[in-house]
Order: C-alpha cells, then structure tokens, then sequence
RNA sequence: GGGCUCGUGGUCUAGUUGGUUAUGACACCGCCUUCACGAGGCGGAGGUCAUGCGUUCGAAUCGCAUCGAGCCCA
C-alpha cells in the first residue's frame, strides 16, 4: 500500500489514540527500575483545560516519555483538586439557586456532580493531546479516600500543636462571608477620595483647635482607636502623647509617634482603625491597642457605629461624608489612585475582621532552608518564594465558613467546651452530622457540638507529593515508595500557594522536603503579547489548534516557543511552522520507504556495512552527535533546544544533504555495495530519529517508528530504549569531508541555479583543487551528473572555466 | 514604593564561564513544478545586539547608570 502524499493528523493520531493502552504508562510498584514520581499538579475542575495548563502537561509529558525510554520507572499521575468556592458558585448559578435554600448536603451533592462531569471533559483533552498519564494513580481530593487522608494529616498536626484556634484578624471577603488567606488576596488599582477630616484637640477649651487628618476610609471612624505621626515630624511634635476626638462619634484617641508614618502622605497624620489594612494589625499589636470592630462578617456596620448601623461599607461612607460636611469638619476631598486588596475569587474588596478561626503555625525559616535545599528550574524562582515568605505577617488561615470542602474533624463538649478531634476509625467525618463515640476527656461530657467550619482547599492540595508516594502518615514514613518524590513541575503563579503550601506541610508531616526538583513553566501569552483571559478576548484552545493541525503540532508548538520558565507567545505562524515539519519528516518517511521496503526482505539488512561510504558515516557521526546534545538538552530540562536541534538534523542534515547526496546510489544507478550502505545509514538514522521525536510528537514517532521497525513487529516506540551514543561513530574525518562534499554540490547547485541550467542537467566537469587523500567523488558527480577531477591545490587550473570559491577551496567549472 | 525577568534585522527568537564576517523562524524579493515534499526547493536583501559610561588586547555576553516592557508583591 502506497502512502499518501500529504501527512493527515486526524487519521492517524485517531489510529494510536485508538489502540494504545493505559497499561503502557502504568507505574510498576515492584520494579527494580529507579523511579521518577511527578507530583503532577491537580488541576481546579473547571471542565475547560486551557492552553496554559496544556503547556504545563506538555513539559510533564515530554519528561515522562523521556525517562521511560531511560529506563526509569516513571509514575505519571493525575488528580484533582475539587473544592472550593469557584464550584459553589457555578452551582448556584447554574441551578439559580443559593446555597441556604438547600441543605448543605444537598448542595455538596451538586457541587460533586457537577465537578464530576467536568473532571470527564478535562480527561478528554488531556487524551487527546496524548498525554502518557497512569490512569491507574488517579485521584480525586473529593472522595473519600483523600478526605480521609486530609483530616488525618489536619489531626496529626493539631496534636502536634501545629495546628491552632485563635481570635486574630484575617483577610475576610465579605461577599463570600468566609476568612481568606494571604496568598488569596488580590490587589487592583482603584479610583478612591482622600478625605481631610478634623479631628479636636482635647483639653483646648477656650478655643476649639483641630488637627487634620486625610483618610481614604471615612466610615471606619467608629473603629478609630488611635492616632499616628511621625516622631521626627516637626509640625506634630506637640501633639504626641496627646488625646483628640474623633469626630461624630466623638470617644477620644491618643497620639502615637512611630517611625512608619510616611510624612508626605495626606497631612502627615494617620488614624489608626480595627482594621484598615495590615499596618493598622501592626501598630494595634505594637501599642496594644483596643479592638473596636464597626463592619461585620457580611460587610455592614456594626451596633458601634451608631446611628450607621445595618448600612453597607459604601452607605455607609457616603453617610459620614455628608454628616462631616454639614458639621464642617471636612476640610477637602482629593481623588487619588488606590491599591484595594479584592478577593481573588469575586473580586469583592476584602476587610480585615477578627474572628475566631484555624491557624497553621508558619515557621518562616523552616520553610525557607527547605526550599533551599529543592533543584529551582529556572533558579531565579527560588527568591520569589523567599520573599513571600518573608512578606507574611501572620499564620496561615484554614478555616473556611463554606460548604464544598473537607470538613474540620472536631467537636465542642457542650459542657466545658473542650475541643475533640475526631478519632482515626471514623474518619471521614463530617462533625456537622457525626457524633463522637466517646466522652469528652476533659469532663465525661456526651453533648457535643460540631465545628460547621471546613477547611482551605489548599489543605487538601498540599498534600499531593505525599498522596503520590503514599506517605503513610500514622507511621510518619513513607510506604515502600521513595520520598521526597522527584518532581514538581507548575506554574510561577502559584508559587506562593501551591509550592509554598506544600512545602509547609511537607516539612511538618514528615520532616523532609516534598521534592527533588522543581520546574516552573511559564504562561501563555495571546498573539497580542499580553496574558491570556477572557476579559482581553485573546484566548485559544488547545482545542482549536489540535482539531486544525492535529495533538503533534501543539506539543511541538509547547517544546519550541521558548525556554522552561519563560512565558510563551502563542501565535498561529508557529504553529504553521510545526506543522510544516510534520509534512517534511513525512515527505522523508515516504521517501525513504520507497527504497527500505525492498530492504526489509533481505537478511543482511540490519547488519553494518563492511565499506560504508564517507557520506554515510557523516550522516551517522552527526547523528550520534545528535543524540548526545538531545540528551543533555532533556537533562536539563531545555526542551526548545533538543526539539530546534531534531529538526534542523532532520530537515537540513538528512534531507537537504544526505537524501540529496545518496538519491542517485538508493535509485540503484552505482551498483549493490554503495545502494546497501546508503540504506543500512538511512534506517539507522530513521529509527532513531522515531524515538528521539517520541517524547515531543508521540502520535507521529509511533507511525514512523511502525515502517522502521517492522521487522521488530508491534513493539511500540514508547516501549523503545532511548538510543545510547556509539561513540566510534563519532568521525570528525568523514564530518570533514562529508561537509566539504555537501558544500561542493551545493556550490555547483547555486551555480546552475543562477545561470538557468536544470539542476540535473549535466556539466562537462568539476575541478576540485583539494589536498585531501581519495576523496569520494562518487556522490558528487551523482548529485550534479557531472564528472569530477579532483586536483593538488597547488596546482594550476587545468582547464578554463568559472571558478568557485567553496570554503576556501579552488572548484573549477567547466561547461 | 520593593523584588524578579527581559530589551538582538519589520515581527518573534538562539547565543550570556568574554574571542574571528551574530542563530534560526515568519514576513519580504528573485529564480525553479528536478522522479519524497510547491504549506516545497535554491538563492538574496535586511541588525550601531535599548541607551550611556566603565572593566578588558577584545563586550550581545561582565559592572554601574538611564530609559522602556512584563510579571510578582506592598
């Protein structure tokens, strides 16, 4: 059966999908093979797995295939992270409903379902962009199994004293009514006024003196619980120490010098609220300060802020604003640019809000040092972790006020309040519907209550390297599985989450780091240069260009668009370009099988030739070099390189060269000898270059490797060893003259082609003025059907002719 | 305001332990349907390597400063 002229994607990647199975990738426990564990990032079920994640999967990918043919025994696995608030959210809108008309059981019930079903969608893609996944290692962090795995590890760290409840000020988003953590807080520059308010010195009775101060937050003036200046600040020296009274609400405020007081801002003067931002948690822990809290945990104003209670933040402001002007204690307003921390969810401003919550001890540099001690590819990413470590200013936060998540495993004795965690052979447990089954040790109390609050769902996520080598954490060592595993491949938007969690709670559960190594990719950039959302409209889908050009192309499109690490541009002509190499390697597939047919028959065709030509063993020493630079380039994680360098062997080497060369002695016209050496050299050549391009274009290596190799029968090209470098077919000699041989025809080449004359139309004779020993002539006078005279270079020109000059070298034309 | 990354022909990009005429792709121009490939082949034009100063026999590469871009954070 002839093949056909033009590579058709759709046809065959459709052919292996089909019939390759999940087996091939899977995981062998009892392997004496060295293994290689992924901690394969869990994506959010959203059901659309876009481009970036793409991107992502095919680095992992390209390192998994590779690391199978290095003999390692790789586990590739994939799961999921499904809690969350972006879940509840859809479910309400998707079913029009809001979580309170429901039971919480209900609601959980849908927010599965729907994750469910999204899961399904994600797995398809990751399918068809033929990704080498161990199905057999998928996990889900909803079921039971994981959640069980999160209490455990949530009890293990709460004896420990790891884990604690506390009365402090978090990050609060009041839309979503629930505690925040810091890495969840977004800033967005945003349109604010700066208002200058009067506050009266006390004590001034004869005549009323004010001291102005500017404030963005006007309707946090009930929760004004002292005032701040500069202590160098020569306009307020006499005012320190001193008391004023806070307009409208009138209690009185001292003020306090301290040196982070910036004197150009506003009037120098900063009021200090519980709480405005995080600078108001540090000086009301530094002066001990009251806590006067006048917004609730659903954004309004609270019984302290009299005759403002029940009002909005916004209301509320506006109130204050209007009741300021009609006392005459607002002096001016200005309009300024304002950094508001939002909640990265919805967008909502966050308030900071004390309340009750769970804490994770932070042990800045525990965290630190482990890190440290992690591989960072690219390394520069290492700081950005370090200093977000060093921003934090307190603990982690994991108590959320939600519905879609692990459940806290705790009770509350009725009688004396003591805290119970739930014991191991209950769990999972939601303590909302589960009682105890023993009494409170403190008082023998039976009455409990539930905690209603469920944990972050970077509790559970921060489990994953643990999960994947199966730590077992009652006996706090790992469970015949190596640990730390050896990779961590994600994003740089998630550092300071993902990897920083992980890293937290790797070194709490089992003293070690989660990790060997860590890659960090970067994102993906629209054709516009800007990163890619929905709201610039400049998105693509994996999708797209998969059903256009087929999975091979966008995973050549991932390899080459640049440097692990550094963002991708994506853009439509790159794109083009892989695609343009697939017709290439199959134009030289098709080629090369018109003649290694025939080959297959005889016996003797694997064996090596006993008078290989120079052009041959040029061909094989490049492409042994070959195998060395695409080696180290995998290595070390440089994947734009080791698939740029394929190609340009391929496409320059082996077709525009070697093919050139040999066409002449494949098509039969010079005899047995030089016809079975140049074909002994192109299967070699076709065979590796198959399982070099397996980890980049699986679906094409596989139907390349499948005409090669056919002699081997149905062993796939992912089962192949990766090929090891014959370093006696390392020639710099034949190099030597195979390029001199290359560049002669090609001189001879542009010399017909400038003149008009046919490429295959015959010249009286080529001259070369060349002191090198028995220079193969043979492949020349083929390749330009020219006779050719090989002559010393000292010598004169024999004949008159056009002279070339050919890398320095005297080559005379005549016609 | 701080940190990180980066600035190479029209566009994107390789090259950074310093070393002869700076890599490749796309776009552009010219020629060629030569028995694998016209989404191809062959050839051509196009760059003061952001700017300035410095180190050096020698700088795209090292140092400092300036300008600009992107990301992360306050």
């Amino acid at each position: 059966m002839g093949m056909e002229k033009k590579y058709k994607p759709e046809i065959i990647e459709r052919k292996w999908l089909e019939s390759w199975n999940d087996s091939m990738y899977y995981f062998e426990a009892s392997s004496d093979k060295v293994p290689y564990i992924i901690d394969t990032p869990p994506p959010y079920p959203t059901g659309d797995f876009h481009i970036g994640n793409a991107l992502n999967w095919c680095y992992i990918d390209f390192l998994a295939r590779y690391k199978r043919m290095r003999d390692y025994d790789v586990m590739f696995p994939q799961g999921w992270d499904c809690h969350g608030l972006p879940t509840e959210v859809k479910v309400e809108e998707i079913h029009d409903i809001s979580r309170h008309q429901i039971s919480k059981q209900e609601f959980r019930d849908l927010c599965r379902q729907l994750t469910s079903s999204n899961i399904e969608q994600m797995k398809g893609m990751m399918r068809r962009l033929g990704m080498s996944i161990d199905w057999s290692k998928e996990y889900v962090t909803m079921d039971d199994r994981y959640k069980r795995y999160t209490q455990l590890s949530f009890l293990k760290m709460y004896r420990e004293g790891l884990i604690y409840q506390a009365e402090h000020p978090v990050n609060w988003c009041p839309r979503c009514e629930t505690a925040i953590a810091f890495a969840e807080v977004e800033y967005e520059d945003r349109d604010a006024y700066l208002n200058y308010i009067l506050f009266r010195k006390v004590g001034m009775e004869k005549e009323a003196e004010y001291v102005e101060i500017a404030t963005t937050r006007p309707e946090l003036l009930a929760s004004c619980v002292a005032v701040a200046v500069h202590p160098d600040d020569e306009r307020y020296k006499s005012i320190v120490g001193k008391e004023l009274e806070v307009p409208i609400f009138e209690h009185t405020v001292k003020v306090y010098g301290d040196e982070s007081v910036d004197p150009e801002f506003g009037t120098g003067v900063v009021m200090i609220c519980t709480f405005g931002d995080r600078q108001d948690v540090r000086w009301w822990k530094l002066h001990k300060l009251p806590l006067k809290a006048s917004i609730d945990e659903r954004g309004r104003m609270t019984e302290i802020a009299i005759g403002y209670e029940g009002l909005s933040v916004e209301e509320c402001k506006k109130k204050i604003i209007e009741d300021l002007n009609a006392k005459e204690l607002l002096k001016r307003r200005e309009r300024i640019k304002q950094n508001v921390g939002v909640c990265w969810r919805c967008k909502t401003p966050i308030e900071i809000i004390s309340t009750r919550q769970w804490f994770v001890r932070v042990n800045k540099e525990e965290i630190i040092n482990a890190a440290k001690e992690i591989k960072w590819y690219p390394e520069h990413f290492l700081i950005r972790l370090e200093n977000w470590v060093e921003s934090m200013e307190w603990d982690w936060c994991i108590s959320r006020q939600r519905i879609f998540s692990v459940p806290i495993p705790v009770w509350y004795c009725k009688r004396c309040g003591a805290v119970k965690g739930a014991s191991e052979d209950v769990i999972p447990v939601d303590p909302v519907i589960t009682s105890p089954n023993t009494p409170c040790a403190n008082c023998g109390g039976t009455e409990f209550e539930g905690e209603k609050d469920v944990l972050d769902t970077w509790m559970d996520s921060s489990l994953t390297a643990l999960w994947a080598a199966e730590w077992d954490l009652n006996a706090g060592r790992p469970s015949g599985i190596e640990f730390p595993v050896e990779l961590r491949p994600q994003g740089h938007d998630i550092i300071r989450t993902w990897a920083f969690y992980s890293i937290l709670r790797s070194i709490a559960l089992t003293k070690k780091i989660p990790w060997r190594t860590i890659l960090i990719n970067g994102m993906v950039l629209g054709e516009d240069g800007y990163k890619m959302s929905k709201s610039r409209n400049n998105t693509i889908s994996p999708d797209e260009v998969i059903q256009k050009h087929g999975a091979d192309v966008f995973r050549q499109w991932a390899a080459i668009g640049g440097a692990v690490g550094s963002d991708v541009q994506f853009r439509w002509k790159d794109i083009v370009a892989a695609s343009k190499f697939m017709q290439k390697l199959w134009s030289i597939l098709r080629f090369s099988m018109i003649h290694l047919k025939p080959f297959f028959e005889k016996e003797s065709f694997t064996k090596e030739k006993k008078n290989p030509r120079v052009v041959d063993k040029w061909l094989l020493s490049k492409l042994n070099k070959l195998i060395l630079s695409v080696t180290y380039s995998m290595e070390n994680f440089k994947f734009d390189e080791a698939m740029k360098s394929i190609r340009a062997f391929a496409w320059n080497v082996l077709a525009d060269d070697y093919i050139e060369l040999v066409k002449s002695r494949l098509y039969g016209r010079l005899g047995e000898e030089g016809k079975e050496s140049a074909k002994y050299a192109l299967h070699e050549t076709l065979k590796t270059l198959s399982i070099l391009l397996a980890p980049f274009i699986p679906f094409y290596a596989e139907e390349m490797h499948s005409y090669i190799a056919e002699e081997e029968g149905e062993r796939s090209v992912h089962k192949e060893k990766w090929p090891e470098v014959k370093p006696d077919m390392i020639d710099s000699e034949a190099e030597q003259e195979g390029d001199l041989i290359a560049d002669i025809v090609r001189a001879v080449r542009n010399y017909k082609s400038e003149r008009g004359v046919p490429l295959n139309a015959p010249l009286d004779k080529i001259e070369i003025y060349v002191d090198m020993e028995g220079l193969d002539t043979e492949d020349i006078e083929n390749a330009t059907a020219t006779k050719v005279e090989v002559c010393k270079s000292t010598s004169e020109s024999k004949s008159e002719g056009d002279i070339l000059d050919v890398a320095g070298m005297k080559v005379v034309i005549i016609r």
